[in-house]
DNA sequence: CACAAAAGCCCATGATATCCCATGGCAGTC
DNA sequence: GACTGCCATGGGATATCATGGGCTTTTGTG
């Protein structure tokens, strides 16, 4: 399994801490030499969520902002808001971690967390912000004529180096 | 952990000392030899702010400055204001640095100081200012698109030698 | 040479995160 | 249907960290 994959909906104890759902930390594990230590979270562009992502693909993210070439201003801003933007959140041995309360406040986050797999990276959603988001998507993606065949042809016409 | 990441807000006690957030002491400490017993802090060249960063990489910058091709004035800039204008601040037992009067004023620290990580070196600014900036970003980055799949597709449009 | 201010050093403290162990539910198994 | 694990959840003990204050040493100055 290398893909994070469905939604999950975890409390929030006293303390601030809430399960990664287990599914999950298998695949940060996977990419993180056998034990998932940490994960990284930052705030969304588009949403009111925090995406989250393990420490290898923010490696990969650092390297590409290194290597890409772009002009002074928008590279400031890709620091700004990629590294400044990000906290290195450490799992406990029970798999928990602590959201940071400015994360948490910009997610609207304080009894529930519903965690939501997508693909290489998944992202933390109050669970009722989350509902009607996931209502709106499926509405949207109906009347974009979104299917899975439409995908897999898209996909061919655009072969990988 | 190897890069400078999130952002700490911390206070300016009335000696003028501050805490260096235990995080990026941890990267300091990496760079030299395992202890952070010094930290490098000039003034930025964009921002009202500080830029800061180990003693090893001052000197892979003064490294990368010698081979650059550079026109003359270009590289008596860099000189005046990153070299002449650094200074090696001391990391006392606690963690904490003092900042110079100068420096402090340039970016206008006085209760608090927000430390910004930026990947490879961080930055020290007024909070609010800091604040103000990462909404800048913030906006102009969803403006632009920025996305992280944006970023490693232009990372793959310029490969490196 | 004396004196004041600043810088460095040591210790104290409260808040917070980290570690460790316990419990209960749910699923699959024998 | 009892048993066995995994997993989410909870609470208490401990360590870490930011912060503050006092005291000594250095520095710079009259």
């Amino acid at each position: 399994m290398a893909v994070f994959l469905s939604t999950y909906v975890n409390k929030v104890d006293r303390k601030g801490r809430v399960s990664v759902p287990a599914s999950f930390r298998a695949v940060l594990a996977e990419q993180s030499a056998g034990v998932a230590d940490g994960v990284i979270v930052f705030r969304s562009l588009q949403h009111p969520a925090l995406e989250a992502c393990s420490e290898r693909h923010m490696e990969a993210l650092a390297e590409a902002l290194e290597k890409a070439d772009l002009d002074d201003e928008t590279r400031d801003l890709w620091e700004t808001n990629v590294f400044a933007g990000s906290v290195l959140l450490p799992i406990d041995a029970e798999g928990r971690v602590i959201l940071p309360q400015d994360l948490a406040e910009f997610a609207g986050i304080t009894e529930n967390a519903a965690f939501v797999g997508r693909n290489k990276v998944f992202q933390i959603w109050q669970p009722e912000t989350f509902r009607a988001r996931a209502e709106q998507a499926r509405t949207q993606g109906r009347n974009a004529g979104l299917s899975l065949s439409s995908l897999t042809a898209a996909a061919r016409r655009t072969p990988q180096p």
